[in-house]
DNA sequence: TCAAGGGATATGGCATCCCATTTTGCCCAG
DNA sequence: CTGGGCAAAATGGGATGCCATATCCCTTGA
């Protein structure tokens, strides 16, 4: 077993103030675990072990496994507990075939409505973004590169495309942080982000709307390469 | 309540061959229960009543109503039970806005890579569908319509694409059977839908995208007008 | 007559027990 | 040494009990 009874949960158990909070809470540090790597893909999530680990009754444990299974990072069998799935290259390129989808429906629909508010936000995360490419700051640029997208499908005025789109990263990020690509490709990426921001100071829909379509293409492929080459 | 013991599970209890299997089926009847309107939106289902209605625990129908809630169709609140949700027409617009993004690629996708028999499936179909539509066999008429959105969306080769598509439409279906349109849509539906066709016998990606989200936005129009109109 | 307070009831969440099935490991026969 | 079979342990699923809290109704006082 990869991690002993002292590194416990991190955080106290969150006390029951909303419903379903425990297995929700439960269910959030599986998913961490599963994405930074602590459970590797294939290992065996066991109900007793994780209930007696959290210090709790299987009840919500066995809720919280039902719900990552919902979001397809498990799979439940009987008499053989959870499996974490692994996200093969295949896995990756259709999984963003649909979040280049949302999110290119989501930027669509952004550029039509976008306040000057929501522009300088944007700007103001581009421009960081830009200096954090420069000065070579990876771990910063990642975040306000996942900054920007969300911010997009949040802003797009549909819940339900920022809905989706989430259930399908979780399933993404699994594995690596979806970190380093090659210089180019960081580039080029940077270079997209651009062509999105020329498109929303425009408002033209359907150039936002191709742009990200391709960029989140793009970000498919490089990460299918990267899963691909391991 | 508005339904006797008498018109029980209508199904047998299915024998727990497969694993969750049971909170499955219960899910199932639940669902059908709130698409057919048994369930009218805003009413309560308590665990405790359905468990007692479909003799079985409390268990599986926990599990079955956290299943609906992760599909949108109901609301769970602590000590006032699961509530079914209305779809409003703000809602048909924002989830077909989605469901047309999805249809779509799936469209694209399919145009790309489909085979001589999968189109003389689809021929059949449609041909079908242009007679019960002659016909006027209403019912007809949108069972075989579901059946060719349903192939496209399975054929595309994306099962991801599947999934998502599958919980959007479950929230859609939810009161009307999306029936009836007016005979001015129902014809421009057929239209859009021999557009495809032609689309998909040149293999034409790009135009079998662009029609097949045509048509999907058009339907969660006429479907938003029909929930406006109530 | 109406409003406010209190108690009974309803209800979902968590813990725990039991059961069926699968898995695992061991022992013995060949 | 190997393979088969059997028993014990492991494991998830369902059932049930208890608890905290929200809801609802009835009572009571102004």
């Amino acid at each position: 077993m990869s991690h002993s009874l002292t590194d416990l949960p991190d955080d106290p158990p969150p006390a029951a103030d909303s419903p379903t909070a425990i297995a929700q809470w439960v269910a959030d540090v599986l998913r961490e675990r599963i994405v930074k790597g602590t459970y590797a893909p294939g290992s065996r999530l066991v109900e007793r072990r994780i209930s007696a680990e959290l210090e709790l009754s299987r009840t919500p444990v066995r809720e919280a496994l039902k719900l990552l299974h919902q979001d397809g990072l498990i799979e439940i069998s009987r008499n053989r507990g959870a499996q974490v799935l692994r996200c093969t290259a295949e896995d990756a390129l259709r999984l963003f075939d649909v979040i280049a989808a949302l999110e290119s429906l989501a930027a669509e629909r952004l550029a039509a409505v976008i306040t000057p508010a929501q522009l300088d936000d944007l700007e103001d995360m581009h421009a960081r973004m830009l200096t954090y490419h420069k000065v070579g700051s990876h771990a910063d640029y990642f975040d306000t590169n996942s900054e920007i997208h969300e911010f997009i499908v949040e802003s797009c005025g549909n819940p339900i495309v920022q809905d989706a789109r989430g259930r399908l990263m979780a399933r993404a990020r699994q594995g690596r942080f979806m970190a380093i690509h090659s210089p180019e490709r960081l580039a080029q990426s940077v270079q997209e982000h651009e062509a999105l921001m020329q498109a929303l100071r425009a408002r033209d829909a359907g150039a936002a709307a191709l742009v990200w379509r391709q960029h989140l293409l793009h970000t498919g492929d490089s990460l299918a390469a990267m899963l691909d080459s391991d």
